[in-house]
DNA sequence: AAAGTAAGTAAGTAATTACTTACTTGCATG
DNA sequence: CATGCAAGTAAGTAATTACTTACTTACTTT
């Protein structure tokens, strides 16, 4: 058996992610990791410092933002709504594909729970969701930059994508495909709209 | 007083939205109705099944959407974006003043957590949430056969829609107004993301 | 070989929790 | 007045939970 501390922190961050925090027992989690769960109290000395320590091992949500920039920034010629579209795709492969990434979600879906209650989870929980939100209003401020993008706050468009793949990828926790339907299509539909907006051609020349 | 089972019921939600499903206690809900905890049994046999009245008991999650689309859908002489302008200002409205509608909002939330465990309440989130896409997706078809509005897939609009309001009311709920800061500037900015795209109108014309 | 270290086993504690049983009180209706 | 019903009081049960104590085993380092 490899690091004791860490498999404890792999299989706490499973177990909070799958059963809350409230539901979520030292038992399972020792169990869960292989450990007597005298070994988890002697390492953490309480579950809710366990959580801590989870929170510390664990900063982004998404496994990386930045891996998944990479797949298109060195081709300079796309335009933007290829790239978006290709962001989004990966983004829904790496859900499918990397359990951990599923699991760091739903982590952070139950730390909202947690946060309203306590204030340091709350903290916690801000710097996650800024690491996710920071690449991609940079990236949208750089988009502006070259021109390849219409002046809009950089941190509302960033809001707006990220609200999206969370809720979605929500739904699909819940659900499966039963309530979106095949991943990609809608995906798809998703950067229609936000690239182009709702409104009819015409009507946005007037403006 | 009143409706015992009513005050049980009402109790109940609140427990279940501020504490979890797991965290509620039968006591604490109990004492929040002003009732012996023996009376929560007589009347609903066990915790569970509580639940499951206190699902059937608030079906819409928004107070009534249909109500906020009241508010503008005589006046025809209103172009899209003002619409959904006004249609979001009242969203975010009903959030800051309607107590009731917070708590049903965090109540939906705790069964996000609660559904991935028991099918019969992902079944019953399913259709609260229906309950909100639906009306929206069929304002949306309307727009479209008005002319108003180009043709996207109605039903991802209204998801599009929906997820950036839950995701944010989320936020504001855990941080308060800290993360967004004001709520109608931010709102201000997604429904101009939302009709009019992040792409530059020049760049629209090319397709 | 001695000593230290990381882990396990076993048993237990005090608190909490969902839920029950048995009996009582207050009020309305026949 | 008597009967019935809704609700309360009080006490308790069995299970679970976070966490502790005391002792043992196995491996590594000196």
């Amino acid at each position: 058996m490899e690091d004791t501390e860490q498999r404890i922190l792999d299989a706490a961050l499973r177990i909070f992610a799958s059963e809350g925090y409230t539901g979520a027992t030292t038992r399972r989690i020792a169990e869960e990791a292989n450990v007597a769960e005298v070994t988890l109290f002697r390492k953490f000395k309480s579950k809710e410092n366990l959580l801590r320590e989870v929170l510390i091992n664990n900063r982004s949500v998404f496994s990386s933002l930045d891996d998944l920039f990479k797949s298109f920034q060195k081709e300079t010629d796309l335009d933007l709504e290829t790239e978006l579209r290709i962001l989004g795709k990966n983004i829904a492969k790496a859900m499918r594909d990397k359990k951990k990434d599923s699991k760091r979600r739903m982590f952070m879906f139950m730390l909202f729970e947690e946060g309203r209650r306590r204030p340091e989870v709350a903290g916690a929980l801000s710097s996650f969701l800024q690491m996710n939100i920071k690449p991609l209003s940079e990236y949208f401020e750089l988009q502006i930059k070259n021109g390849k993008m219409r002046t809009v706050n950089s941190r509302s468009a960033a809001i707006t994508f990220v609200s999206y793949f969370v809720y979605t990828s929500l739904l699909r926790e819940v659900f499966g495909d039963s309530f979106l339907g095949d991943n990609d299509e809608e995906i798809e539909r998703f950067i229609d709209i936000f690239t182009k907006g709702i409104l009819k051609v015409e009507d946005l020349k007037n403006r």
